[in-house]
RNA sequence: GGUGGGGUGUCGGAGUGGUCUAUCGAGCUAGUCUUGAAAACUAGUAGAGGUGAUGAAUCUCUCGAGGGUUCGAAUCCCUCCCCCACCGCCA
């Protein structure tokens, strides 16, 4: 949620930012509203004080007329209200100078390309053929269990999930690693570790409401019975953590890596990818979460994606960083920069990361502030982002698959694989 | 799931219809005293919003959340959330 007073003292800016982001929401009558209802709280404002002066008098008939009057002005206020809400929610945040004004992906830009394309003397399958020939994929019987999307990773392909999870886990947690990762960026931010969090993942509709991800409904997994959604990504509960909280700005930046499964009902994107792993209803996800001062909010990004490309140099994959453009990119991002993974089965870059910077937009919502040294007071600025994901392991299986059909084992996961070099057949 | 107790400011904790503009204590900040510190004393110590110039001033709202009763609610009623204890069921 942005700051009304900012929409209204920039009419303009919002309604270019609407637009860019292809949002729904009507500006002018937002501010026709927004006005309206300052108004109506001013006359009821006025009569609050008169009802409170009237019972301080025990002036009981004079008293009974103004709620006559109160009540009827309630009543427009709070149908106001509700449209003012509806309004305010649907409003984006305003997208950064450097992200390029376009009306989907094809605007997007790249920003910089890392790591060889590999070369095979062979025509190298794509992950969902490779999974099925070493059966460690099993969509089909998935497909009777529980339904389209939805898959068994098996032996050496579970193994390789937790050791995935491990090194990231390592990196992400070691404070020297950070050091060096800021240093080779040329940043000078805070090399304080990330905490590992196992997050719960389901969620209230009003927080879901509160992270500024409920909407679009149709894409989130709800539970009736208990009135509550399934998280899509661990972001959903990190991120209210500190809800309603105060923080010191001593404690900044606070810095969280959570591990969680996410559910996505990838409404919309009906025969999009319907092979294998790439797009499916679960899976597994370490998401960063971190807070940090206004000020240091978009170094601390750059830190992000850092961290993202040095997870890719350690498991050797080759990639291209992207600055997503405003028709792409999530309504509550300032910015947002994806790591995208060669996929030599597909022979393209595909996103395996994300880094989503999204100012004060959620925590002024969520009600996350900080205490400056100065003593005032102001919203912190979050940032979230992947940190590896089910589609890490299809980039390791399809840039690492051999000739004879087998898949080698990045180097830094083999001792996490218990030594393990290869992936054979089962 | 059942029964009982509870949720009040930074913290502890009082308050069962109007004197609550929330008692008291601790903490914190500043000052007095002191060579310095402690103690003691004095003062201050929440957030959000409206009008207004982003000033002065002033008003409204907030005692877990939301509704209701009442001229008047921290206090009474309803629904929900959370915490604690015990019982039941269960990995």
């Amino acid at each position: 949620m942005l700051d009304i007073k900012y929409i209204r003292e920039n009419p303009d800016l919002i309604k270019q930012t609407v637009t860019d982001k292809k949002g729904k929401v009507n500006i002018d009558r937002l501010l026709e509203v927004d006005e309206e209802r300052r108004k109506l709280r001013t006359e009821i404002e006025n009569l609050n004080q008169e009802k409170n002066i009237a019972a301080k008098e025990k002036d009981v008939a004079r008293g009974k007329l103004v709620k006559e009057n109160l009540v009827s002005l309630e009543e427009k206020f709070a149908l106001l209200d509700a449209e003012y809400t509806e309004l305010m929610y649907a409003v984006p945040n305003i997208p950064s100078s450097k992200t390029p004004v376009g009306p989907d992906e094809s605007a997007n830009t790249v920003i910089s390309k890392h790591g060889d394309i590999p070369k095979f003397s062979f025509k190298p399958k794509e992950h969902w053929e490779l999974g099925k020939e070493l059966g460690i994929i099993d969509t089909e019987t998935a497909a009777e269990v529980t339904g389209a999307r939805f898959a068994y990773l098996k032996g050496d392909l579970a193994l390789l999930e937790f050791a995935v999870i491990q090194l990231v886990m390592g990196i992400l947690t070691n404070e020297t690693v950070i050091a060096e990762v800021a240093k080779k960026a040329g940043l000078n931010v805070s090399t304080k570790p990330f905490v590992p969090v196992l997050p719960p993942v389901m969620i209230k509709p009003e927080v879901m409401q509160r992270m500024g991800r409920l909407e679009p409904k149709e894409e989130r997994y709800y539970i009736p019975s208990d009135d509550l959604y399934l998280v899509g990504s661990a972001e959903h509960t990190l991120g209210p953590i500190h809800m309603d909280q105060t923080l010191k700005e001593e404690e900044l930046p606070i810095r969280y890596i959570g591990f969680s499964t996410a559910f996505r009902r990838e409404a919309g994107s009906y025969g999009k990818d319907m092979k294998g792993i790439l797009r499916v209803h679960q899976f597994d996800k370490l998401e960063m979460e971190t807070y940090t001062t206004p000020e240091n909010g978009q170094e601390e990004q750059m830190l992000i994606v850092a961290l993202q490309e040095h997870i890719n140099q350690t498991l050797a994959l080759p990639y291209q960083v992207v600055e997503i453009s405003t028709g792409d990119m999530g309504a509550p991002d300032y910015r947002q920069i994806d790591v995208e993974t060669w996929l030599p089965g597909q022979d393209k870059y595909r996103e395996t990361h994300t880094s989503d910077y999204m100012t004060d937009f959620q925590s002024r919502r969520l009600n996350i502030k900080v205490k400056r040294k100065d003593g005032k007071t102001e919203l912190v600025y979050m940032n979230d982002a992947t940190a590896a994901a089910g589609r890490t392991l299809i980039a390791i299986l399809e840039n690492y698959q051999q000739a004879d059909g087998t898949i080698n084992i990045p180097e830094a996961l083999q001792p996490l694989m218990f030594g393990k070099k290869k992936i054979f057949k089962a």
